[in-house]
DNA sequence: CGCGTGATTGAAACCCTTCAAGTTTAGTGG
DNA sequence: CCACTAAACTTGAAGGGTTTCAATCACGCG
């Protein structure tokens, strides 16, 4: 639970005692390769830290086709914020890629660390805030660039990524198709 | 200022004599067509609320090219929340399209609202909440669907708005050129 | 009226998809 | 630890949707 407690001390100042009083109430759970944290129609519970582990979050079109919203690695947070604020079904499926070593952020918690810190509020309000540029430069990104282009952005964005996530899911991301995304790194090893 | 006064009702609960002080505060202004209101570069000082005509927001990638973010009419609220909140350089442009009416929603409003009603910010959590939502929407739908059935959802998200706006900032904000968009509408006519 | 902006239409080019087949990799059980 | 199998990845050829470029038409505004 170690990178969630800086993740907060980042955001608010916290007495030692404090942090006592917090790590008390965290749940901390571990999820295998392939387990769901969360399902399309449930309704959220929790935000997830990932302390340690990839997961992904995903959705189903009308066609039957998956796309990946976004993936996360140690110190993202992940969830289906919309199902967790407003208690409705969830649109989203997350899925650990790897076992995964997650901070669950219950409502509980939530309250509790409003009520210890009147700053964390505004804090989530900046998170949520960052959430939305970084969704506005996927949109740009898909209005604006090549597969090619938007692949050396991602690598820029996730490194390392490649080797801990399947090439499929990546071009899920990206919104092409895996043989595409193969082409396309066969060109960017011949070619640069 | 009605349309605003109602938006903020339907957020928080408020008194006759609180409307009246809030009235009093409240900074309108009328934009001619194609004025700017805000300009790539600009640090934002307010966000605009739409009490009549439309405005929209853009930005220009690297390659020069003009991609529209977002169209807000009456009812709408348009901003930079990057640059409003963190104090950045916007990213965005945001320009009237017809002559608009426009509540400024200055910080120092922000800041009185806030301390009228302790509401007032939970309910912009959940406006920015909205927002994610929204934007989520429009990527997976620049991920899964044709430029025809990105028209098609289009028009019933922005009902009557081509009329009132140029076919080829539809074009952007869809992402596809104003010749394909031509194309698009020549088939949905004569097919459906 | 004429100019400029926006919309339409056509033809060729391009990027990506689809479908199909083959190769490699990784996880599982013996 | 190896062998087997399924999943993931690669490669090719054909096809579809969208772009690009160019020409034409329509319209509003000075």
């Amino acid at each position: 639970m170690q990178n969630y407690i800086q993740h907060l001390k980042n955001q608010i100042d916290l007495t030692e005692e404090q942090i006592e009083k917090i790590k008390e109430k965290l749940v901390v759970k571990t999820f295998q390769r392939n387990e769901m944290l969360l399902s399309m129609g449930d309704v959220s519970s929790d935000v997830y830290f990932v302390e340690k582990g990839v997961l992904r979050s995903y959705t189903i079109d009308e066609n039957g086709k998956e796309h990946v919203i976004q993936f996360g690695t140690e110190n993202w947070l992940v969830s289906d914020r919309n199902s967790y604020l407003c208690k409705k079904e969830a649109k989203f499926y997350i899925q650990a890629i790897e076992e995964s070593e997650v901070v669950l952020i219950t409502e509980e918690l939530n309250t509790f660390l409003q009520e210890l810190n009147p700053n964390y509020a505004s804090s989530q309000v900046l998170l949520l805030q960052n959430h939305v540029r970084h969704m506005q430069d996927r949109i740009t990104s898909l209005l604006s660039y090549t597969a090619k282009k938007r692949y050396l952005d991602f690598i820029k964005l996730y490194p390392n990524i490649t080797a801990r996530v399947p090439q499929w899911m990546i071009a899920s991301y990206l919104g092409i198709t895996p043989e595409s995304l193969s082409r396309v790194r066969k060109d960017i090893a011949s070619n640069g």
